[in-house]
This record gives structure tokens, sequence and C-alpha cells, in this order.
DNA sequence: GACATTAGTATCACTCGGATACTTATTCGC
DNA sequence: GCGAATAAGTATCCGAGTGATACTAATGTC
């Protein structure tokens, strides 16, 4: 995976023929107590909208994740902790990168106010989002929810944090995520239940209350046999 | 949507640079006791897999579902019932049209006896798939997983059945395309939880045992707030 | 030392899902 | 006819999971 030595957040390659697909990455990351997602200026000053989703082509022989890593990386400055596909965007509608079809993808990365970001870069409140081309804003409201209902399937909350974490930071994380409040008593008997964390020795000094003691994420075997069917999320 | 007049099930149309890009169908349908892929015989002798899964090119204009349901009526005869986008599949591996990068999409028609087959296609327990390229093989996996989870959210197997159908027969359709056997008080008493189905006046005559009640499927409003977070799912 | 603050726990009520067993209504075999 | 077989549909119990409330525990601030 290359440094970028140029910036892939330009539309396109320089290139005679265009690109038949884009990827497009929508990154998250946790900034005051909601989520913010990457969006980069255009330099294109025809450009009708001023902000992008970052995005290139795949490079010849590498795999679509890959492609979508680099991207992430070369946007914000700092590696995706956690990166999946969400699907693939066409039908016309219109896109800054004039590609018939884009794959979107979505990933986060850890807050962190010491990384500079790239100058053409910044973080838009999921409240506030830019204006984007048709495709893009369809991918971005697309990239939150696969967010938010792959939380249950995949360790997303635990890659936003450091290794050692308390339980309250753990909660307040899947609050900021879900953008809802959750109870401490059930969230804590969950966590429990399943084996997915392990107290360390360590306790939290700073701070005014109690002391916190820190937990890491180290799931073990389980594999619960999914319970009937639901009817409830269903149309 | 035209009617096919020639195998839309060709590697590619006829046409001087390749396509960027195909769209492949996973269709299923209920065959026995169990779901069934369609696949559609290889016309090129030279090909390594002598099956494929449906697919095509999108025309121009053509958004990918219209394209995706082009595709499956074409290759099983009959309008598919539900369909949605599973993924973009690229990575490298090996495709039979050669494109770069294939768009899944997932489907269900009903089981429907009296229709022909078109005659270069067959529907494959999914048990026992046939050979299929790495790309293909990949996506039929995953169109199937796709299936599974997304009956949650979305009224498949109603889509499988006539529109008047007994609570028996629902139940089945469920466990045929889950693959598991299911719980029949539990069943009914989360059916009637959700306001999914309403009873009709008919009743089934034929048949040995107590004549059974038929419903039609007719959602109510709703919308149940989702209860915390699933922490047993996770990875 | 009283109080605010945060961590963590205990108890209760309620819901939900699975197991078991039952009742009801029909056909089949004699 | 009449009982056995078959399938539909219901009732009851129990244990697990969830949310509300309230409690205890350990620290810093004044």
């Amino acid at each position: 995976m290359r440094d970028r030595g140029f910036p892939t957040t330009t539309p396109a390659r320089a290139s005679s023929r265009r690109s038949p697909f884009s990827i497009d990455v929508i990154l998250f990351t946790p900034r005051g107590q909601q989520l913010a997602a990457l969006c980069v200026r255009a330099n294109d000053p025809r450009a009708r909208e001023r902000w992008l989703l970052p995005h290139d082509s795949a490079a010849p022989g590498e795999t679509l994740e890959a492609a979508a890593r680099r991207i992430a990386k070369s946007a914000c400055g700092v590696d995706a902790t956690w990166m999946e596909q969400v699907g693939a965007f066409g039908d016309g509608t219109r896109h800054p990168a004039d590609t018939e079809l884009s794959v979107a993808f979505v990933g986060v990365v850890p807050s962190d106010e010491t990384v500079k970001l790239p100058g053409d870069g910044a973080w838009f409140g999921v409240s506030e989002p830019p204006a984007l081309a048709v495709r893009q804003r369809a991918m971005l409201d697309a990239g939150l929810d696969a967010l938010r209902t792959r939380m249950d399937y995949a360790p997303i909350a635990f890659r936003l944090l450091p290794e050692m974490f308390t339980l309250s930071e753990l909660q307040a994380m899947y609050e900021l995520l879900l953008g809802k409040r959750l109870h401490k008593a059930s969230f804590r008997r969950a966590l429990q239940a399943t084996s997915l964390v392990e107290a360390t020795e360590e306790w939290r000094s700073e701070g005014r209350g109690r002391p916190a003691q820190f937990f890491r994420f180290a799931p073990k075997k389980r594999r619960g046999a999914r319970r009937g069917v639901r009817f409830d999320t269903l149309t």
C-alpha cells in the first residue's frame, strides 16, 4: 500500500479513458457526542458541489477492500480500524467521477486529536452533512445504516476504543454509534453473559468519582443458537 | 423489459470491448424440502465449468435491479417476486464473463411446476451446488447468507406463497428457507403479536386432519422500538 | 466531614421463547 | 357407525432476558 504521492481524492486518475467504476469510502469517527463523516474538498472549480466522499478507482490487482483502505488512509492520515463493503450504487445517479458504478465501503477510525487531517478533508457531524452529488449522498446514508446494523455482528465499538477501556467508555461508544441512550445494568448484564471482555488489574486513577476497572476485548468461543423468527423487524 | 430474443445467459454480449461489470443473479426457489438455486449451462465449450449463474451486463439507462430482474426472468421464465442486491464482487477472482467486477443480486421465485424452465437452465439443491467459477461460487454462498438474514426485514416467505395460505404453510416456508425446524406455538404467538396477517373466511377442505384457516399478508403500521444491544451475534 | 460524582450491584416486574401437553376437527379403515 | 390416525390450533408452565428503580462503593471538592 503506497503512501499517497498524489491526492487520490481527485475525482479520477489522469487517463484517456474513464475508469469503469469508483470505490467510495464513507469514513466515520466519534466527534464529541455524535458521529462525524469525512468529506474532502472538490478541487474541480466547475464541480456543482464543493464536497466529495473520498474515492478513487481500484489499482490493477488490488482487492476492493484494499483499495478502500488505501483511499481511507490517504484521506484521513491513519488506517481505518474496521471496514466493510456496503454495496454497489449506479442507476444513472450523478457521481463526481462520472463513473457508471460506485462500490461503497464504510469504515471507522478512532478519534485522535493529535493527527492532523490533510488540508482538503473535513469531518461533518452526521446530522449536518454537506451537499453531495446524488449518488454520494445515497452512499453516505446507506453507510450510516450499514454501520449501525453491523454493530450486532462486528466489534465496531471495540475498534474505536484503546486496547484497555472501562465499561462506561464502551457503553458511551455504543450510545454514540447508535445515536441513542442505553440502560446501564442491561448493557453490563448482556456483556457479562457473552464472554467478550475480560477484566484487567488496571484501574482508572484520574477523574472524580469511584475508579473504574479497565477491561480488554477478549472474545471466547460461544456461538449462540439464534432464537426463533423475528417478525417485528419485517417490512 | 423485453422478452428474451437471445439467450441473455451468454457470458457477454457480442461487442468489441468487454463490458465493465456484470450483473449476476442468485435465484432461489423451494424444491421439495429444501431450497434450490438456478444455474444455466455454459454454451462455451472451452469453459472450464459447465454451469454458470445467470448473468449479463446492464443495458444503458437500466437500473441495476431492473437488469437483475430482466436476467432472472430470462433465465427462469417468470418474474422474481423478491430481489435485492447482495454486493459487489471482484478481487481478481475468476468470472466466466471475464469482467473486473460483478454485482450480485439475490431473488426468489415461487415454486411453480407448470412453468417449463428454458432448456439451458436447471435447479440445484443448495446442498449440492454444481462446480462454478471462483467468483460465482462466492456469490452463491453470499446470496444464500443474504437471503436468510434478510428474512427478518423483508417479507420473503410471503412472496413465495400464494395470496392466501395457512399458518402451517407459512411456517413450512420459513423452515425451508432457514433450513431448520421452528416451534409451532412460538411461531404463531410471534406472528399474532405483530399484525402481519389477517384471517380470511376461507378454510382448506382437502387433506386429512382438521381443516386449516386461510390467512392473507396484510401488514399494519407497527414499528417496534428495537431493544438493547445484541452481544450474542458478535464476532 | 458533608456533598457531588461516577462505578457497580440488587431487586422486582414484565415479556418472550421453548417445551409439553392438551383440545378440536377432519379422513381413513374396518 | 366408530375408533384410530392425522393435522390444526390452544393452554400452561418455566426459565432467560430486559428495563426501571433503587441501592452500595469509592473517589474528589469544598
